[in-house]
DNA sequence: ACACTACGATAGTAATACTATTATATTTGC
DNA sequence: GCAAATATAATAGTATTACTATCGTAGTGT
């Protein structure tokens, strides 16, 4: 990535936590840890006392920053989708095709995720594989409705709105923009978790295989021949 | 439903339970009120303890059942897919015409649950709430290539091998068959839960319009003119 | 030197997710 | 109709989780 990345700070909704975790070097490393803790041993196992033990701190403290993991589980997504939002912006800003314009999102929104140096602390590889594994569970709750009016869910809803926009430009008869904006953005995770776990429920083996079949997919349903 | 469908018993792998709900009074009642209540207070708030209390039975008669309540889950999950399989071959089975044949099969998968009486102590509707707010959390965990290893996830597999056939039926040169029929599972249930709880991220307010969404999506994948 | 904040250490609570044991009720087999 | 087998209920107990609250201290800014 870019320079210009590497010196924007992503702005995640204040209410997610209770003290910003990039304001010290504690807060760093509860991110950073907590990425890859969450990844080794899931979401369930995963608890602050551990994380605290990782990183030889104190599970008091850390309460002081997040109010439980769900909330840091909220942040490290909002991040992950501000972080993704900025790629897309980013890559597609200058295109004025518009079907060359959503032939790149869609490629930005599946393709695997390749380590990425310009934040230290986050190692998105890891993070990604938490946003295949984990993401469902930040709003698969009872406190879905309560959370998404607090606005935590706000980056991904750009994002997905985002799309919508670029899908609609290229078929603006096409009925269900938005729909096939969040199909594409979950899909896409659920295909590389497929690939990962449930091999015979998905053809996409290969590297870039989930871009191919979205991309045909997505073209496909606008109508529009998708000839490079 | 039908009479034949009352009569018939879904055979769930035995290896998720530890003694058959199906074979007694409280196991039923386990299940019957095990849905009501995972329904009430979402799957993480949900305990054999309260569980108990609901049914007046003793927590330690419902572990006699099932291990955990991860394991429920894996029960109901497996009886909802085994049920909506049973109703994909039972009214697509007549179905001469291919394409009406996959245009069946995507309106049987996409449709809203009503009222079923077959099993009189199951709610399909409700326990279809349960599937769109829960059946991700039942494989997005640590444990899952050992579980799908002891069978836990045939049914759905088998679901989506039906669904993958009929596509390839329709078009046998299309290369994704079976992404695009776990991409129409998740995704159906995905577009129901947007439609709750996440508005802005749909079109489908109306009751057929995640159908029509799907139908469209799958029909213009295969480059098949969909015209009833 | 003082205030202020951050962090660590310790303690404590209610609930969860069980396991184990024993007692009682119900079913069934003869 | 009674004994044996089985199912369920009741109770107790454990380790862990998910916190909250308090206190002491180290570092920082003025």
């Amino acid at each position: 990535m870019d320079r210009l990345l590497r010196s924007i700070k992503l702005e995640i909704n204040e209410k997610i936590y209770k003290k910003d975790p990039q304001s010290s070097e504690l807060g760093k490393k509860i991110i950073e840890h907590g990425i890859l803790l969450i990844h080794q041993l899931g979401f369930e196992d995963f608890t602050f006392k551990k994380l605290g033990v990782q990183i030889g701190s104190n599970e008091s403290s850390i309460y002081r920053y997040f109010e439980n993991k769900h909330k840091l589980l909220l942040y490290l997504t909002s991040w992950y989708w501000g972080w993704l939002e900025y790629q897309l912006v980013f890559s597609t800003n200058s295109i004025q095709d518009k079907n060359q314009k959503l032939k790149k999102a869609i490629e930005i929104i599946t393709r695997e995720i390749e380590e990425d140096s310009s934040f230290s602390y986050i190692n998105e590889v890891i993070l990604n594989k938490i946003i295949i594994n984990e993401y469902s569970k930040s709003y698969l709750t009872k406190e879905v409705d309560k959370e998404n009016k607090e606005g935590y869910f706000i980056i991904y809803k750009r994002l997905a709105d985002r799309l919508s926009e670029m899908i609609s430009l290229v078929n603006p008869e096409y009925p269900f923009p938005t729909s096939l904006a969040s199909t594409l953005l979950e899909g896409s995770l659920h295909q590389y978790f497929l690939r990962d776990h449930f091999t015979s429920l998905t053809e996409c083996k290969e590297s870039n295989s989930v871009t191919l079949y979205f991309t045909d997919l997505v073209f496909n349903s606008l109508n529009i021949k998708n000839n490079g």
